[in-house]
DNA sequence: TATAAATAGGATAAGTTTATCCGAATTAAA
DNA sequence: TTTAATTCGGATAAACTTATCCTATTTATA
């Protein structure tokens, strides 16, 4: 469904917000223990996600990464995967023709777009905030 | 969503489909012009499918693929999906926990449970036949 | 200003998926 | 029984994703 890279990065951004919320900014290697993920590689998925704007970078000691409180609420699953994997999720065709196309469907159009659809529905309506919750109120978890 | 393979298996399949009405066998060659594909790759992943036994082959001359004429409804897309890119898209977690679990469950996991049934019932309720159909009838296009 | 702690980013390796090629095995028909 | 058409299967290559390593740059503090 999701890349590995895209995986990481949602869970990532998970693990920034709940520390945001204390003020406190995490370096690739402490969120990569936290969610079970390779360092270097985890650090170029936050590099993404900075240049996309969905999370801030601090540079220099006592930097780190970091989001800010008041976007925690406003960043939705849909921007960190839109970030990562790009929209084809979004708008591609399930059989890979080069364009979903009303005018020019694929055998599944009808049945896959209603599918492709409610993920969509789904990505844009949960903010990184409840997410963050479900980790904090420990009814959900990072890893293993 | 789907593989590259898996999707060349589901038009592969739904063109056989069609030829098969007609009491004709196809040929990767066949196949692979009418979906678009690479023909040595579809032919790896017609094999797949007939050791699966999604699929039957005929060898030699005279000889090509084909599925039988009474079983074309009861072929569900599930069954082609999960023969070439597994049972993960059913049962795996999104964010890719060992394995998803109530007991466990990722942040995501309440939602993200929605879609995925709904996928897989999709998946389970399509048959190769109103696929098959659509093409027939020009209402839908394996290519371009 | 020097130092240490951090992100940024390039180069490279490892692993997986996608794709190609070729020869072996099978089979219908001449 | 020979031939030609065809699937099967192994070996290999190309492309992409995942992962690692090292150096440069930035920056707060001593
Ligand atoms: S054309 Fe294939 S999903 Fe729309
Ligand atoms: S645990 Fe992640 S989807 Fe169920």
């Amino acid at each position: 469904m999701f890349s590995k890279a895209c995986e990481y990065g949602i869970k990532a951004c998970i693990f920034i917000a709940i520390n945001s919320y204390e003020g406190k900014r995490v370096s690739p290697k402490e969120i990569a223990e936290e969610i079970n993920s390779p360092h270097a590689f985890t650090a170029k998925i936050l590099q993404a996600l900075v240049r996309q704007r969905v999370i801030d970078s601090v540079k220099g000691a006592y930097g780190g990464f970091e989001v800010s409180k008041n976007e925690i609420q406003h960043i939705k699953l849909a921007q960190i995967v839109k970030a990562i994997d790009g929209d084809r999720i979004y708008n591609g065709c399930g059989l890979g023709l080069e364009k979903c196309d009303e005018k020019h469907p694929c055998p599944v159009h009808d049945k896959f777009k209603g599918v492709r659809d409610e993920l969509k529905q789904m990505l844009e309506n949960t903010s990184l905030e409840e997410l963050a919750l479900n980790i904090k109120s420990g009814s959900a978890f990072l890893k293993l």
